[in-house]
DNA sequence: ATTATTGTTGACCAATCATTCTGGAACAGG
DNA sequence: CCTGTTCCAGAATGATTGGTCAACAATAAT
């Protein structure tokens, strides 16, 4: 017994994420989330709160589109060490593909909100420990199936790879040449051993 | 023939750097600028124009002091290789020392306004490769003094170095652990040379 | 001492921001 | 057909932003 929404909710929230990707949480206006989503300004309140609301929305769909898309790649490779090769080689090529060069939700949140928000603070940290996470078992099935020496510092192996997973998005933002996205890619590689012919 | 100034723009500036560097471009207002330097909003316009001649003092600042520092510490070294392991290990102590975690104004430039604005963007590439090229230089004379093989890819190892370097310094910002800094620096390293005992 | 010149000051301006209010429109149950 | 309830649209609000102005103060040359 009321007036039914004219609006998608889901659909608005993924035109929301998208503005937000490309121009960050203090460069977006209510107003471009108005145009973008089609829906009144209002409405946008309504349904989630206030500015900070609908970014944490965007940002956990975020973190269940894309990020986990990355992170099930790697988690679900047949061979692990492979799919860490992979994931990196296809992600140095996607960033380099896209020519807003708009890097990644989480990694651009934690530069940007890292040290002044605490509410967003904890929710990035916990995506970036769920892609170390899954660089760690990653190398861990390594061992286990003698990829790699029973001595290896799975750790420190999982998080050097999971810091230059942020470094090469970061390539996206600073807008660096083709060559040192591909070089860098190729080195932080060369820490594993070399993959076979 | 005229009254004399009675701030210092030297100091001033030094202080619109920390600001700057602080908090970034946009997070930044006049206000601040002003609380900061104990100078008038008229007085700081008169002498840097507008906000954006503000901040590209304030970054050349910054190339002149701080970049040209671990530039120096790496094109100066009379072991090169040893130069980038030592300048590599003291950054990441460095950043894990900082209780603010401020990164690089450099950097966090390149990440706010990279993408936006035309003036500033080469200042930041001609700095990034500024460091690039000292890496570069160093691992030439590596090879030249035979601590690197003749068949060394100098300037692809000079690529990934100068984004693992960019790397640590974003460690700052997202707030990692010492561990994820440090274990990420002694693998990068491992892509050089076991370094003598 | 006068005066030309520049620096300083706090008020002021227009634009933009996130957020809220108001007045009407569209639906569902009776 | 009512009527209670929810939704929509645009105007309004108050705060903050970058930038400017006009009045006043301090100096050095005359």
């Amino acid at each position: 017994m009321a007036r039914p929404r004219t609006f998608d909710p889901d659909a608005a929230l993924d035109a929301v994420m998208d503005v937000f990707w490309l121009q960050g949480f203090e460069a977006t206006s209510i107003d471009d989330l108005v145009r973008a989503t089609g829906v009144n300004r209002y409405s946008l309140y309504q349904q989630w709160g206030d500015k900070q609301g609908l970014f944490l929305a965007a940002l956990a769909r975020y973190g269940d589109r894309v990020a986990a898309e990355w992170i099930g790649r790697i988690a679900a490779a047949p061979e692990p060490l492979d799919g860490i090769r992979v994931a990196f080689r296809t992600l140095a090529e996607a960033v380099l593909a896209d020519p807003d060069r708009r890097s990644c939700l989480v990694l651009q949140t934690a530069l940007e909100l890292g040290r002044s928000d605490p509410v967003v603070q904890p929710v990035v940290r916990e995506l970036l420990d769920r892609m170390q996470g899954a660089l760690h078992g990653a190398i861990e099935r390594a061992v286990a199936t003698g990829a790699l020496p029973a001595t290896t510092d799975t750790a420190a192996h999982a998080r050097h790879l999971a810091v230059a997973f942020q470094a090469v998005l970061l390539q996206a933002r600073t807008g660096a040449p083709p060559e040192t996205v591909r070089d860098f890619v190729t080195l932080t590689l060369s820490t594993l051993p070399p993959e076979a012919p």
